[in-house]
DNA sequence: CTGAAAGCGCTTACAG
DNA sequence: CTGAAAGCGCTTACAG
């Protein structure tokens, strides 16, 4: 590979393998050509280690190669234990690599953050956008829709506005979970619900209170953050005021580790006494004290499905307005 | 804002304020200009909703206003519980968003990856690259130094590449947490080092021993890989070995708490029969059992500096070759 | 299949 | 300070 001190640019490698500027595109660019100039052109383009110019294709054919994941910082999730950040993005990763499709990452932390991004989705300097963890009704998620820009959410939107979004089985999930402590012979179980504002902590709890009521049990119900420390405040709550839970189901695995800290503190037998059961699947609950069991979701797997989902939306077909991906009961000691 | 069903151009402001393109391109980039034009220019951007397009200018500037942050994917750091991935993005968010750039997020995962990387590096596809957690003498450090494009790591290389970077005070942080133990009266100290082909690995290794040395004790060593279970295990040969060690430092917060756990399954009480200091203060570590002590890093500081010292390479600045910064010893319950 | 030419939307010497 | 004009490096009808 030759290296001047100038890159060689599409008329560097036109001369070279002695044909027109079009034709070189042409072969680089996959397009029809035969196979002498096919040849030469990348002859030249191996002697030169030619590199196509992004901004020069990006400003005639408007497509910038360019895939934003917007996170509102605001989000427990992207900096909080359960690694749903690094998966989502290792999922999404792959997809976008396939594709030779580069990801650019906005966090969004103020208002001035987020009328940056929307700015930046008006002006396409990015070809779609993936929206994760939006608390509530997010205006942004609004404001993306109204730009016409493909978007693709890791959630369905609260609110009237509607998005295109992958997300997991959210209600079937928590209900296989409380399903399982029903068959096992639980007959108080109480539920460590998540957020009111947030996809995640609406189904769960649903599916939480449809298995209870089909069981004809009584409903227990106390909210939490999804975090550690509200999953332990919660258990104490539930300890201090004698419900007499025999059973309980966290809407995440933190929570449920929180719970699991006080029950182990409080001397209460997991699973004897109480059997607890998390959602997720983190890394942290194989090693929890008692290993803890749970309801498996498929983080990477969303942030792939979110990007094929989307990058089929940048390339104009019609995309399904939701897929849900399935989750997994997983057992180990504390249910 | 009037909003056509084309995005408006200089040519279009231009037009609308009444005057030449070039003039229009001096307001929107802060250059000289007489009040009354500039008045005029502003006031036909905020009419037609000008937005620059990016890919038009960078064809003639050369700048993308990408940067990009590379992580080999088999960093354990990418997707380990220890957070390190997430807080770093979010201190380099910061530094970004406040000069304008966007973050461009590069996995190297596989062979292929890596060479995209370089390809993408060495074409200026983005203005700079911040590489993270490098397991030993990685080619890609190497790859990217030669292609001169401006980078910035976390941490110095291994092998014979200069590269500037950011780290942490991994040797004093080590240092001080030993000299602790010391103090406290502790006599058989034991660390569980991180990999030796890791910088951190490294250099808290040998923070305890010039510690260790310094205080006339004998070393007590043994190998981990920054993990939970890498710890757990280390910790149980430790007892196996009856080592007799009456404190350990562990070189990660992740191995610290495997530690932790063994201890409190084998009735060792901690810290009267054992000490325990972990490294990073993550957010586990408060809620360890016991509390765990540790020397705490600003991993989002790392992430600021890097991005900052990125910014100004960039700008053509001469940049330090090496930042430090320094580390905290938090003590908790556990030492 | 190929080439000549126009054009994408900016910035920047160069003159004035 | 401002404008006319060249040019950044591609892609893509249009003709042949």
């Amino acid at each position: 590979m030759v290296q001047g001190h100038r890159r060689p640019t599409l008329e560097t490698v036109a001369e070279r393998a002695g044909v027109s500027r079009a034709t070189v595109s042409r072969v680089v660019n996959g397009q029809p050509s035969t196979p002498e100039s096919r040849r030469a052109v990348e002859e030249a383009i191996a002697e030169l280690g030619y590199v196509p110019n992004l901004a020069a294709r990006t400003l005639v054919t408007r497509r910038t190669g360019l895939i934003a994941l917007v996170l509102p910082e605001s989000s427990t999730r992207v900096f909080s234990e359960d690694q749903f950040f690094p998966q989502l993005i290792q999922g999404i990763s792959q997809e976008l690599e396939e594709a030779d499709r580069q990801l650019v990452l906005m966090l969004a932390g103020s208002a001035e953050s987020t009328q940056r991004i929307e700015r930046s989705a008006q002006a396409r300097h990015v070809d779609g956008v993936m929206l994760a963890s939006v608390h509530g009704a997010n205006p942004l998620t609004a404001a993306l829709v109204r730009s016409k820009i493909p978007v693709v959410s890791n959630e369905r939107a609260l609110g009237s506005v509607v998005v295109p979004h992958v997300d997991v089985d959210n209600y079937g999930g928590a209900r296989a979970a409380v399903e399982h402590l029903v068959a096992a012979g639980r007959r108080r179980i109480a539920t460590i619900a998540g957020p009111s504002d947030m996809v995640a902590g609406i189904d769960r709890l649903q599916g939480y209170r449809d298995a209870i009521d089909d069981a004809g049990l009584p409903r227990v119900e106390i909210a939490g953050e999804f975090t550690r420390t509200s999953g332990a405040e919660a258990m104490q709550r539930l300890l201090a005021e004698e419900s007499g839970a025999d059973a309980v189901f966290a809407a995440s695995d933190l929570m449920a580790d929180g719970a699991l800290r006080v029950l182990r503190r409080e001397g209460v037998r997991v699973p004897e006494d109480v059997a607890v059961i998390g959602f997720d699947d983190i890394a942290l609950s194989a090693h929890a004290d008692p290993p803890m069991s749970t309801v498996r979701q498929p983080i990477a797997g969303i942030g792939r499905t979110m990007a094929g989902q989307l990058l089929r939306a940048v390339d104009g077909e019609q995309i399904e307005p939701a897929v849900t991906l399935p989750t997994e009961l997983v057992l180990r000691s504390s249910a």
